[in-house]
DNA sequence: CGCAAACTTGATGTTGCTCAAGCTAGGTGG
DNA sequence: CCACCTAGCTTGAGCAACATCAAGTTTGCG
């Protein structure tokens, strides 16, 4: 089991792409990617646990990870998905408080926190871009709270296919869908079995096709808005 | 009607306490409060609303505001509760992303957006402040969501209480309850009925009193947490 | 080819919602 | 000061949406 554990390589990788840097000097970007690692983790592999001690930033250079918090008996709500170009690790508390899995072969960098932290105080504009990039989140993070508290199975599955839609803007339609059913219930505070027969549902009135389980064409766009929005409630 | 708009006044208020001056020198200090105008809310007036412009960021001097988003079709999900000493209406888009709404009188100071953001750029530290108090609302909204995906309504009530406990510290449990039921439950995800049922459960097991209803004492503080944990299924 | 994990589908069960009615408290006007 | 009125709260009965439990099916991989 030896070739599937995490490990941290001194390997020389083209940094300047980071969105840490984007719009900073050249010599913050050369300051970040001095106190940088590179590091890769295999399906399921945690990068950090939520509760372990808050050591490091990281930023995702490659694949896409799970974010997660648990309940004492193993529930589970998927807080959300990350790819590449992502931060995660940042927190005013001295431990994460949640926890970060693989879900496809990953490539993180990886930040010390103390010298992150210091970047935040030294570099102009470091600051305000975190600001952003948390801004946003909570955006995100407001929107899934209305889906969570409010939204029934078919538009809390609708509007996940949406912003799936959304991202993927490549090759008009067609999304390949990287995380698994049990996963995609996770995120919307459902079940596996609810999340199946509600794809099903959408598949049979022909406003999406599955051609396999982790692919999906949406066929009738305007009609998966009207149900995201809760307006068609009577036709199904 | 006349009395009960809001209003704005070239008031003279002292705002050295003011949360977004904490820790920034005199001068920023000086300067914040140079831009500020101090308004009031009568409750159920909005400050603002999903959607609007947003050409002002807010801080609360005193009182009570819900945050909330609504579905088209009315369901309503409050995201937060904000009072004395919290900011609103950050945001990096150029429209507020929930509606403020006065729950009692309110205070707020108010800041021009474009004044406030380039205080953002001059005055050093305070991007930090507030990407401090960013990543706490993200945290609150994390857990949030767990809370609205993956617990049961006994679970939300009795999680929702002990934060109520955690906040008001002073008078050892004895708690003022300052939104209704309708607000309570649009905050967990849940309805009217379903949350006075809860507490009224609450209320015969012996874990809480309900001198009145808007004021609650906490009898078994313990069995309260294992509830709000998920500990206590079979229990009940 | 065979195995395991993921997915689908059906039958049944339960939580929390809906609808309906009565109760309580605070505020208003006679 | 009291009666009324309304908004908020409580409680009950029935129901629907989603969960649970239980097979089967498909897929990908060794």
């Amino acid at each position: 089991m030896y070739s599937h554990r995490n490990f941290a390589m001194p390997m020389n990788v083209d940094l300047s792409g980071l969105i840490v840097c984007k719009g900073l000097g050249q010599q913050a970007t050369s300051h970040i990617a001095a106190i940088s690692v590179v590091q890769r983790l295999v399906p399921t592999k945690t990068l950090f646990s939520e509760g372990d001690e808050a050591k490091d930033v990281f930023e995702v250079v490659r694949g896409t990870l799970r974010l997660y918090k648990l309940l004492p008996d193993g529930r589970r709500q998927i807080t959300g998905f990350l790819s590449e170009g992502h931060l995660l690790g940042l927190t005013h508390e001295n431990y994460y408080l949640y926890t970060a899995e693989a879900m496809t072969d990953v490539t993180v960098c990886r930040y010390p926190r103390s010298r992150f932290s210091r970047m935040v105080d030294e570099v102009p504009g470091f600051a305000k871009r975190l600001l952003a990039v948390t801004s946003n989140e909570l955006c995100a993070a407001q929107d899934q709270m209305l889906l969570l508290g409010r939204k029934s199975a078919v538009e809390k599955v609708a509007s996940f296919l949406l912003t799936l839609v959304q991202r993927h803007t490549i090759k008009r339609d067609e999304i390949r869908i990287s995380m698994t059913r049990t996963d995609i219930a996770d995120y919307l505070g459902l079940t596996v079995e609810t999340v199946s027969r509600t794809l099903s549902k959408f598949r049979q009135d022909g406003i999406i096709a599955l051609p396999t389980a982790n692919s999906m064409t949406v066929c009738n766009c305007d009609q998966l808005e009207a149900l995201a929005a809760g307006e068609l409630n009577d036709c199904l």
